[in-house]
RNA sequence: GGGGGCAUAGCUCAGCUGGUUAGAGUGCAUGCUUGACAUGCAUGAGGUCACUGGUUCGAUUCCAGUUGUCCCCACCA
């Protein structure tokens, strides 16, 4: 129970002993008097709650001038209203007001129970509190009678008053719900952390940093499943190391996203007003995409904050904001400096639509149907003909020249040749060039320098002229002649009919080919010769091969390193300009003079070589994955050297989707490298890990996306059954690398979950008398206590091993097996007898496993971990804040934990056997026991028995005389319950049969192992004893069933 | 054309550096109004760990091949 408790010295009745006496009573009637939060006014009230017995123990708001009166801990709020404000921020779900009417009415609305001393003067009646009393939400509950004030030393000697408590009809609750509801908690508890300052870590020498930089969302648009697996895996871990005492510090941001939000707002500017960017300006459109930015990063942050994420939002980056806009410019120039950025006219991927340049990996290849047409090129002067064959005929117009293997012997004598290009009366010529593969075609491939790469490659080789055919708008060019302006695709129908109504066609042939279509609009794309700057890769990529080569960046899971080193191995130069308007735009700048090329990261006016002041920045922005490569440490204030960078750098570990690898993770490593070349390598690198997960899919393992409508919105998941619920599906299951489905079912099964917690909690609140948190003494614990210390114990080191490792998904299973099977369905019922009689030791080891084991859990769900450990006892201000539970010795009993396991394996046998036999629990019988282990089977656990086996009563013994008894064996004990009528003889004898088969056979499995001499020298000595121990079990499972068969 | 993933219960998937009576969730069957929870409890059925070889004392796990399936990369006109 959380108690906001407000208490105002005004009440008058400070020195009045048997009033107060009476409020006191009435707050240790409630089990708990501690209180997260208590408003405080006036001065005499330190006085009236002498050595805060019954004050809360943690005081956050005083309102008193003098500090005198402060408790440890305090704050000061300087109005009621403050106060109100920040008691707000704390949980509580129960609010108690003990005051007058200065401070009832601001502190109403949070309460569920008001005290309140009403005041009578000899003239009025009631004056304060008509409106409570007219309320139909609070109903008065008791009230004292009249007091009268004492002449003597009260100041208003002719006061009558009453003491009334009141209580809220409705929402009083008498218990937490029984199930979980998450959407009020969850938004009060993030705000809570969030003003508590727990997001944003300190930079302190003595702490170890640990940092993670999100992978910024696009300002597209909206947040999905993928994002939110991202998301809730770096909070895990950001959590986890928070709690382990890290400094710890998740940048977020968003990324401008270049094309991809210039299309977004370009396309609402077409719906809403029908006009393209340029009728409304640069200027003006950039305004817009702003607007854009701001709305849908507002946006994302919001998404983020509901699913929990603990980010830092005061360091919050964007990549054009001045600093990291800054950071863009300066590697930029850099690059040039070194050499490693160029102007080229070469071969680009160019979108008609976007009507931009775009890198390699903004393309993508879809295999469609197309056809090979065989057409004639006349010999100039005979009439002789080469046969050529292309896919893409449009692009003849284009040609300037056919070539041929320079070793083809059928075509040998033509090279050096004019052919007549048809459709014109162009010539071009016949040349000879390796490039050439006899085997495909008809060995004759005509050569259009503009319109493709490789033929870009042999025009250069052998000087020959660039003919556009196609130009930026996807239409064709005046080379085309008659064909002019026509679309690219018309033309190629029309240049086909053209061929064939003039003979040229020889013949056409079915050919499927991959053709690249732009992987934001989804066109097909041209490969078009121009103007372009380009990144020199091959430097670059070197120290970003050998820095994952050498194991200084570490990829998990492995095998994506694998995907990586292919793809820096055989890497092309980066095309990184784009003719868009959003985005950084190139700091080069022209100079129309002379022709210089300047680049710098302040603006040119003049140009450095001729003095000329005609100077034009260029036009084009860069890629927007160029500024994106410099994320792990623009976002941390580089170039600047900045507290953040020299703390907080290299960041811990990259956290993201495979598919993202060469787009962007590539791309920050070699960056990182070369903008931090002279630093040791492991300072360089970005990060020395790379978590890599899957992506999410439907439940049908399709991958989700708009067109099929099968994406499910993250937030309408919490929405409906809440963060942690969502978060824990997410987690569940997934294992580094693979993708994930995503269904119903799963989110039900976290639903579930979180409602297991919820109950378990309450249940041992509704148990509790004893407010600590500690573990009671040593000499006070039963073995039930010490068999789930232990369990405890091993599953803090599993579940600490598991996600330093990254198995995210196989820790989460162990706390979920933990909770589930272990915490609740044996340690609680094991416990309910001893609860029911008060005993305290129960109680406080129920709080102490349980709010430990809800720290572990707390990375992955935050909320409800949270929300619990407030109400159980603890020490601390949040969860969110508190150790990391470490394994001890203390905790560890093996040998009781042993006897436990017995007890339950007996227990389990004797539930199974009575179902099998339709054993109604209701019926009950004595359970007797004849076993090796008297120190394991003595009185102390026969209510277990009795409540969880349906025993009447137990009882030890040396042997079982009688034949009437149901017999249940295990390895350490047999169990006999006289229920005579419900024996059928040959069922029984039918199914100890069996059991001795199973174990009959298991025993000589085993013992054939243990025999053989390979096994017994070479396996480790430690398996080798496991396995004789499990033999013994198996043997005295065996003489058990014997014994038992040969009674019948 | 290269590279990689996956193949385990009806379904969805775990199973880390070889030794388990091969697990979970869900579904199925049976019985439970047990003072936290039916979003629950108990019990059970259900698997030649795709196939074939190899390494090993021992392989679901490591290696090779086969089949099926999915993905990534690639400028053959």
């Amino acid at each position: 129970m959380r108690l906001i408790v407000a208490v105002d010295n005004e009440w008058g009745i400070g020195n009045k002993g048997d009033l107060l006496a009476r409020v006191r009573a009435d707050l240790r009637n409630f089990r708990r008097v501690t209180a997260d939060c208590a408003v405080i006014l006036g001065s005499n009230t330190l006085a009236t709650f002498p050595g805060g017995k019954v004050l809360p123990k943690r005081v956050n708001i005083v309102l008193h001038p003098d500090p005198a009166y402060h408790p440890e801990g305090a704050t000061v709020a300087h109005s009621l209203e403050e106060a109100v404000e920040i008691s707000r921020r704390f949980p509580s779900d129960k609010v108690f007001v003990i005051g007058g009417a200065s401070v009832y009415r601001q502190m109403l609305p949070y309460c569920d129970v008001a005290y309140i001393t009403k005041f009578k003067k000899s003239f009025e009646k009631d004056v304060y509190f008509e409106d409570l009393d007219a309320s139909d939400e609070w109903e008065l509950e008791s009230e004292s009678e009249e007091f009268v004030s004492d002449p003597e030393t009260d100041t208003e000697p002719d006061l009558k008053y009453t003491f009334c408590i009141y209580k809220r009809k409705k929402t009083m609750k008498k218990e937490l719900p029984k199930t979980y509801s998450p959407d009020e908690i969850e938004g009060r508890l993030y705000d809570f952390w969030n003003e508590k300052g727990y997001f944003t870590p300190e930079i302190d020498a003595k702490k170890k940093p640990f940092s993670i930089v999100i992978p910024p969302p696009n300002v597209t648009g909206k947040l999905h499943m993928g994002h939110a697996l991202n998301n809730t895996l770096q909070d895990i871990i950001i959590r986890t190391k928070r709690m382990q005492g890290y400094s710890t510090l998740w940048v977020p941001g968003t990324d401008h996203a270049g094309i991809a939000t210039q299309i977004k707002v370009e396309e609402n500017l077409r719906v809403e007003q029908g006009l393209t960017r340029h009728d409304v300006g640069r200027e003006k459109f950039l305004e817009m995409v702003w607007d854009w930015k701001n709305k849908y990063s507002d946006n994302i942050k919001k998404q983020l904050r509901r699913i929990g994420s603990s980010c830092d939002w005061s360091r919050e980056a964007f990549t054009m904001s001045p600093t990291l806009s800054a950071a863009v410019k300066k590697t930029f120039v850099r690059l040039w400096d070194k050499g490693l950025i160029y102007r080229g006219f070469r071969i680009a991927n160019w979108c008609p639509h976007c009507n931009t340049a775009l890198s390699d990996a903004e393309v993508e290849h879809k295999e469609i149907p197309g056809n090979f047409w065989h057409i004639r090129y006349p010999i100039k002067g005979t009439d002789e003909y080469l046969t050529i064959a292309t896919t893409r005929p449009e692009t003849m117009f284009g040609d300037t020249a056919v070539a041929v293997h320079p070793e083809d012997e059928r075509y040998k004598d033509l090279v050096g040749k004019t052919l007549i290009l048809p459709l014109t009366d162009r010539e071009i010529p016949v040349i000879a060039d390796e490039y050439v593969d006899r085997e495909f075609g008809t060995g004759c491939v005509k050569i259009t320098p503009c319109h493709d790469p490789n033929d870009f490659e042999v025009g250069a080789r052998h000087g020959l002229e660039h003919i556009f055919a196609i130009g930026e708008d996807g239409k064709m060019t005046s080379a085309a002649g008659r064909f002019e302006g026509m679309d690219r695709f018309e033309a190629r129908k029309a240049t086909v009919k053209a061929l064939e109504e003039e003979g040229y066609l020889v013949k056409v042939e079915p050919h499927g080919h991959n053709v690249a279509h732009c992987y934001r609009c989804g066109n097909v794309i041209e490969p078009l010769a121009s103007r372009q700057w380009f990144v020199k890769m091959k430097p670059l990529a070197e120290p970003a091969i050998a820095a994952v080569k050498e194991g200084h960046i570490q990829f998990i899971p492995e095998r994506f390193s694998k995907n990586y080193l292919n793809w820096m191995e055989n890497i092309h130069d980066w095309c990184i300009s784009r003719q868009l308007w959003w985005g950084h735009r190139i700091p080069a700048y022209y100079c129309d003079d002379c022709g210089e090329i300047t680049v710098s990261e302040t603006d040119v006016t003049v140009c450095p070589k001729c003095g000329s002041k005609k100077m034009r920045q260029d036009e084009d922005v860069l890629d927007t994955w160029f500024s994106s490569a410099l994320w792990p440490f623009s976002t941390l204030g580089w170039p600047e050297k900045t507290p953040e960078l020299d703390y907080y750098y290299p960041t811990n570990v990259l956290v993201t989707a495979y598919d993202i690898i060469t787009f962007w993770v590539s791309k920050m490593i070699f960056m990182a490298l070369d903008t931090m070349d002279g630093k040791p390598i492991d300072k360089a690198v970005p990060f020395p890990d790379v978590f890599i997960h899957g992506l999410v899919r439907d439940a049908q393992g399709r991958k989700m996306s708009k067109s099929l409508g099968n994406g499910i919105d993250p937030l309408d998941i919490v929405d409906k059954y809440g963060a942690d619920a969502l978060r824990f599906a997410l987690a569940t299951g997934n294992s580094p690398g693979n993708d994930m489905r995503f269904s119903d079912e799963k989110i039900e099964a976290a639903r579930n979950f979180n409602n297991k917690i919820w109950n378990a909690a309450r249940f041992v609140l509704m148990n509790l008398t004893v407010d600590d948190y500690h573990l009671p003494e040593k000499e006070q614990l039963t073995t039930a206590d010490k068999w789930i210390l232990t369990e405890y114990n091993s599953l803090i080191g599993e579940v600490t091993a598991n996600i330093e490792n990254y198995e995210l998904g196989v820790a989460l299973s162990k706390l979920y097996d933990f909770i589930w099977d272990v915490f609740c369905d044996w340690y609680i019922e094991l416990v309910k007898p001893r609860l029911q009689s008060g005993d305290e030791t129960a109680q406080r080891v129920l709080v102490f496993v349980l709010s430990n084991t809800l720290k572990l859990l707390h990375p992955y769900m935050p909320f409800i971990t949270e929300e619990i450990w407030q109400s159980l006892p603890h020490k601390g201000d949040s969860i969110m804040v508190s150790e990391w539970p470490k394994t001890s010795k203390e905790l560890d009993f093996a040998d009781d934990a042993l006897k436990m396991e017995r007890v339950i394996a007996v227990i389990r046998a004797i539930r199974a056997r009575r179902a099998e036999m339709n054993v109604p629990n209701s019926k009950k019988a004595t359970v007797y026991i004849v076993t090796d282990y008297k120190d394991t089977f003595e009185p102390s656990i026969f209510p277990f028995f009795e409540r969880l086996a349906s025993a009447s009563e137990v009882d030890v013994i040396d042997s079982y005389g009688k034949d009437d008894a149901v017999q249940v064996v295990t390895d350490s004990a047999t169990a006999y319950i006289p229920l005579a009528e419900m024996i059928d003889l040959e069922k029984e004898k039918a199914r100890l049969t069996d059991e001795r088969k199973k174990t009959v056979g298991e025993i000589e499995r085993l013992e054939k192992k243990l025999s053989n001499e390979g096994f017994v020298a070479k396996a480790p000595a430690a398996v080798v004893e496991a396995e004789r121990v499990k033999l013994e079990k198996y043997k005295d499972t065996l003489s058990g069933i014997d014994a038992a068969l040969a009674r019948l």
